[in-house]
DNA sequence: GTCTATAGGAAGATAGAC
DNA sequence: GTCTATCTTCCTATAGAC
């Protein structure tokens, strides 16, 4: 076979991990069917990582930076302010509704890492993480847009925050795709109401 | 040992899961460690189940019941629309307070029974469940209080159903009882706003 | 009905030949 | 670096004595 450095093996891996969680499940990935995944011995396995946990502690982090990604890119665009929500919402939405499988995992990652004892912060980490990057998104709307927000900055936050989970939830577990659609739009027009009204 | 019946022994073990689960996860909650809280031998536990699924579908049934019991209880009291909306949401609010791992277990089983081709069904009929019970709600609040929402019951549902889970999910992860609080009453205000103002 | 003993298999991890 | 063979442990499920 070839000679990889450890490093690539490492990340075949992870890609190898997030593949076969995606399609069965992070119960199913276990070693054996990640290694077969990945087209490698299951002693390349225990060569690049110390344990298994060492493995989901990167797919944890490997995943968050690929959901965190794009919400940033969003940003940075023109429009009003009230174009600029809705379209940043919008384009999250179509990405659940286009890959929803990968979301399901985000959530199973999260709660696999809180009953792991070792895994336990990451899982704080990734919803901080989630909280920064909507706090950054709702600061650059207001700078760029010299409006205000009626509550403050934590509250709206963590309501927007909460809102985009429950309803990506909601459509993981409904599959109703156009009514799940209805509820963030109506989620949108509700967020744009907090909105301090130009004088 | 004494001799209990079969059905008796059943809603022993499916107690003692739950114990186990809310503990330690589902993902820990083996069939011995299940017959160990029940203080049982292993062998019962494949005489009253023909399988762990068996004993897991029994788990989920009686789980979504508990939960979806207080939620129906709220709605009969006194008080106008406005304050048994505030109080209905504030009394499921403390029960996630006061019990977050109840909650977390909620959502544990959820993604389980999705990840297992014989209990998928139970995935989406718990949602179901969910839906109609604050469907109850909702239209109950607007019959004995005589007032109309300004959105499509369907679309409110759902945004309210995803709020709380949200919302819920938030606490479970980041445990921040003030701000997560702070952004329940912002969705309360938000959920009164959708209420036609009386003329 | 109740329990112990065990089958049968899959998991994570390691040893050691190449 | 790479891979096979194996260790140990834990799982679900069953068999069969009492």
């Amino acid at each position: 076979m070839a000679r990889l450095s450890a490093e690539e093996r490492r990340r075949l891996l992870v890609d190898a991990a997030i593949r076969v969680m995606t399609r069965d499940g992070v119960a199913q990935a276990t070693t054996r069917a990640i290694v077969s995944e990945a087209d490698m011995s299951l002693g390349a396995f225990h060569y690049c990582f110390r344990s298994k946990e060492e493995l989901l502690e990167n797919v944890i982090v490997a995943i968050t930076e690929r959901t965190a990604l794009p919400a940033q890119e969003i940003l940075e665009g023109p429009g009003d302010v009230e174009e600029k929500l809705r379209a940043s919402l919008m384009s999250y939405w179509q990405h659940v509704l286009d890959h929803p499988a990968e979301h399901q995992l985000t959530y199973e990652l999260t709660q696999y890492a809180t009953r792991t004892p070792g895994l336990a912060d990451l899982a704080r980490t990734q919803y901080r993480n989630y909280l920064k990057t909507n706090t950054r998104l709702m600061e650059a709307l207001r700078a760029n847009a010299d409006v205000a927000w009626t509550v403050p900055t934590e509250t709206l936050v963590r309501y927007l925050t909460a809102v985009i989970d429950g309803l990506t939830l909601l459509f993981l577990n409904e599959r109703d795709a156009e009514a799940a659609t209805a509820a963030i739009d109506l989620a949108a027009r509700q967020l744009l109401n907090l909105l301090a009204q130009p004088a």
